[in-house]
DNA sequence: GCCTCGTTCAAACGTTCGTTTTAATTTTAG
DNA sequence: CTAAAATTAAAACGAACGTTTGAACGAGGC
């Protein structure tokens, strides 16, 4: 029966190679013979310790999205108790959200940026179980920060901030999915541009520039001024109170 | 005379299912017999109009994104045009942009909403020969746009475009890839929100209201103040800093 | 010693994959 | 009309897939 009492390094072994192999090749295009293969075990170690290649996708997940959601909800918790029942900033939600998951990417023993990899990539494959798994892993987390960004602005519909909820994922996943993604569609690589320093291969630097350069983006977006519909049904009101409306960047 | 039954008509009806298909399960996930089942041709149909399964994925491509960016390109060229040798405004060159393909998700036979859902999640795919075909199919329009947005921009750095272009182009991804990403996070039906009206099945609608919510975010993220940078050794503000490195209560 | 139990191992399971083959059929052209 | 070319049909190919099997291994308690 696969049942785990000891911390076999097995185990680990295989956790770490198929966290790196589903983010190189994908869930349906990493086999079984090849995550074995590079972990140095047997065939079915997979099978024995995890049941199956769905459960250790789960697996691979559930270590580290446990940390993550975790300390997420403990994050918002802080801002609020020192807020005393105010309303925070958009700009300490976002922090609280993204940045600790992009704090993630610093640390080699959190996974590092395979794993932000590997979770911005997966978030959009259509298979079936992982999208009902992920709903079950981020209900709360999403639910909490949903309602502290209705209380961050309460003159935005609350429709609007579920819309910019979910672009703000798309761009940070799409960022973090790695400079793979961009250099498909510019041809270059990012840190090739504009006389920065050429990156050094250390997944701290990448991901805090990362983070340096995304935090502002979204911000941005989020306070940007409402659309306006082209429906006979009346005009919405314009921004929310914030400032930095019309900051052009720069200058 | 015998019926309409042409070669083209199955070539056609192979690239629908196909493109369909892809969109609902992934490439690697969608196998040939579901193909040819579907679009009720034979099984070596595929084989013998396309060559290979990869080559019958590129050609889903190739016939809806050079119509994409040959009219990204024209856009282009109008706008520029009429600016008599001007920058453009950062808003004339999005919409140029994301408005030419959110068009096509309200136009049926340019692929509707499928191929925007499908173009959205193939974008991740990490497969190398999707990699480079993307990049062979993009590499003319995005060099062009991404000229027009240093001459309206410039006083950013060329770098923070190219992210910020970078961070456009997953929030756009994820918003087309569908409601069901969101469904995923969010838990809740973005149509059913805030006493929205609930949308009827069109993908009209769809495409334009998206359209309409996803400009504004875009606009304000490009435009949004430039990040500070902590050039020496980390000097930046003390955030949560990591603690509590494995916790998993309760949940 | 022997027994137990969690783990590892080599081998094989049945299925499905993308592709090819061979023959039949339809379309095209002189 | 006839022959060649183009297209479809049905069956089979070998390879790879996820999974299962049953025996062997190795440490710990009696």
């Amino acid at each position: 029966m696969p049942e785990q009492k000891t911390n076999s390094d097995t185990r680990d072994r295989i956790l770490d190679v198929a966290e790196r192999l589903f983010m190189e090749n994908g869930y349906e295009a990493t086999s079984m013979r090849m995550i074995t293969g590079a972990a140095e075990v047997n065939l079915a170690a997979v099978n024995y310790h995890f049941g199956c290649k769905e459960a250790l996708l789960r697996e691979v997940f559930r270590r580290r999205l446990g940390w993550l959601n975790d300390n997420r909800l403990q994050a918002l918790d802080r801002l609020e108790a020192q807020a005393g029942g105010g309303a925070l900033k958009p700009s300490q939600i976002l922090e609280a959200f993204f940045g600790t998951l992009l704090r993630m990417g610093e640390d080699k023993t959190l996974g590092g940026m395979t794993f932000l990899r590997l979770l911005g990539r997966t978030l959009t494959e259509p298979a079936e179980f992982i999208r009902t798994f992920f709903a079950s892993e981020y209900a709360e987390v999403i639910d909490r920060y949903k309602q502290a960004l209705y209380r961050a602005l309460p003159d935005v519909p609350q429709a609007e901030i579920v819309w910019r909820l979910h672009f703000m994922l798309g761009a940070m996943s799409y960022a973090i999915a790695g400079t793979d993604v961009l250099r498909v569609v510019t041809g270059v690589e990012v840190d090739d541009l504009a006389g920065e320093r050429p990156v050094q291969d250390d997944d701290t630097i990448r991901a805090r520039r990362l983070a340096q350069r995304l935090m502002p983006f979204l911000l941005g977006g989020l306070r940007a001024p409402l659309p306006q519909f082209d429906e006979p049904a009346g005009t919405q009101q314009e921004l929310p109170s914030k400032a930095a409306k019309e900051s052009r960047p720069g200058t």
